[in-house]
DNA sequence: CTTTTTGTGATTAATCGGGTGACTTCTCAA
DNA sequence: TTGAGAAGTCACCCGATTAATCACAAAAAG
């Protein structure tokens, strides 16, 4: 019975989405009451009575609880379903406001060009994933997929390598053990797979402070994505470099030549 | 050429999605560049030159942005498609975090009970669209629902009012216009139509402080939903009623029965 | 070697949100 | 009727966050 973990989760979670404290601890509560009256959800949230009925009226206002204006007024909380769904509503309404008005938004670009040797850094675990979902179903002749952690290997992924495999792109997927190996031969099938020879890739011997790979990514021999999960703050960082001549994709094409693909050999 | 607006207005949005006013100038900045330094930003977007790389690093470890470590470095935002999958993928995760916190969270009740004369009140458009699904579903004999305005004929609810009316409930729709009454008719092929008798319904001669009804739902004659638009914040209010001895849903049923649905009388 | 540009850190100012108490109105019971 | 307590509204304080500016060291550029 860990109620009280659960609330303390759910009340950061909907902070996340927009709440404030106050908010979020009386809509926690009052989805504990079937209705309550301000005292009582002072009383179990240790939000300040007279702030309360603030509260309430902005949870009112964005859909989330209904008010019955009687005296003493009481207040109830819409179902989790329809909670839910409202703030998805929200949220995707928001979103593609942002499309619309971005996507229309003209480009000054003032050609900032120093095109060589471009490797540029990002981190997030979802921005990466889109990345690495995108630079897949851009490739036309090879994907070379080295894949460090059972929990990257998500639907989106399995859904882009099948997509570019059916277009006639070569998929090698590399894993860092059998059973993430059989995985992978199931859920993409036409896909050729191996163990990494990488000894320095496996993580099973990370301590606190040692870098595990995430993922390896080589697409048509000319763009390159290889990413770490930082020890202590589980933080996915990427490197990403573009271009045949990339010095990047170079020393990654280097690399794999040497030992990451012991077969097939993808330098030249 | 309203370039200039979509900015401004994505910037909002984007501070509606939980990025501050730094972060999404910034973003909306670079997404007018290819790419850019801290100071070619700071000139465009009006954010102060030394708190660019707070912004950026922000974005960065969000995956909105990508960061070249040169000297000076650069920035590149990431694709609008990229940006609104991932947004779209943090904001989904949040809600089934929630789902998940809230669903197991214990309810205690207090069994708190006026089981009588109970009128709720709620606001906020996707809220009541919500609640109007969910009672249109849980529907067993009979809806009558008004529609006053087209917009709100959305997909979800002609969705709803397909389901249950397979499920052998009748179905009694009315609008205010003829040409709402054949898009009814077209999406519903099954319900019974009408153009509402109830002249104040119209909005026609809204002026400035005039309220316009914006739906009317009765399910199975014992629950009632009615929602007008305030005239100046497009802000949808509504109340809602349980029980057939409601007083809110005795007086709509005098109501029907009056006039709204002139050959059918829901009435007893 | 000087000058400008770049990046970091600290510091100030303003805004926002959490927290508390005064005060009016309402309800109920004596 | 009236008095006590509860309900609801306001206004205020204070601490934290964030916008905005400044001072300074390191690095490029000329």
């Amino acid at each position: 019975m860990d109620t009280n973990e659960n609330m303390e989760e759910a009340i950061e979670v909907l902070q996340q989405l927009g709440l404030k404290e106050y908010e979020a601890r009386c809509f926690v509560g009052l989805s504990r009451l079937h209705s309550g009256t301000a005292k009582k959800l002072s009383e179990m949230t240790e939000v300040p009575r007279t702030r309360v009925y603030d509260a309430v009226r902005v949870l009112e206002s964005q859909g989330l609880v209904e008010v019955q204006h009687s005296s003493p007024q009481e207040f109830r909380a819409v179902s989790l379903e329809e909670a839910t769904e409202t703030l998805r509503d929200q949220y995707e309404a928001r979103v593609e406001r942002l499309e619309n008005t971005l996507g229309s938004v003209d480009i000054v670009d003032e050609g900032d060009d120093t095109p060589i040797q471009q490797v540029w850094s990002l981190s997030g675990q979802s921005g990466i994933e889109n990345r690495t979902d995108q630079l897949i179903e851009e490739a036309t002749d090879e994907v070379v997929l080295v894949i460090g952690d059972e929990s990257l290997l998500t639907e989106d992924l399995v859904d882009s390598l099948n997509e570019v495999v059916s277009n006639g792109v070569t998929l090698i997927i590399g894993a860092l053990t059998e059973p993430l190996e059989d995985q992978i031969q199931t859920k993409v099938p036409d896909a050729t797979t191996f163990i990494t020879g990488l000894e320095w890739l496996h993580s099973e011997n990370t301590t606190e402070d040692e870098t595990a790979i995430g993922r390896l990514l080589l697409v048509d021999r000319s763009t390159i994505l290889v990413s770490s999960i930082a020890p202590g703050s589980k933080e996915e960082q990427a490197i990403f470099g573009e271009g045949f001549g990339n010095g990047l994709v170079v020393i990654a094409r280097r690399l794999m030549a040497q030992g990451l693909v012991p077969a097939h050999d993808p330098g030249q």
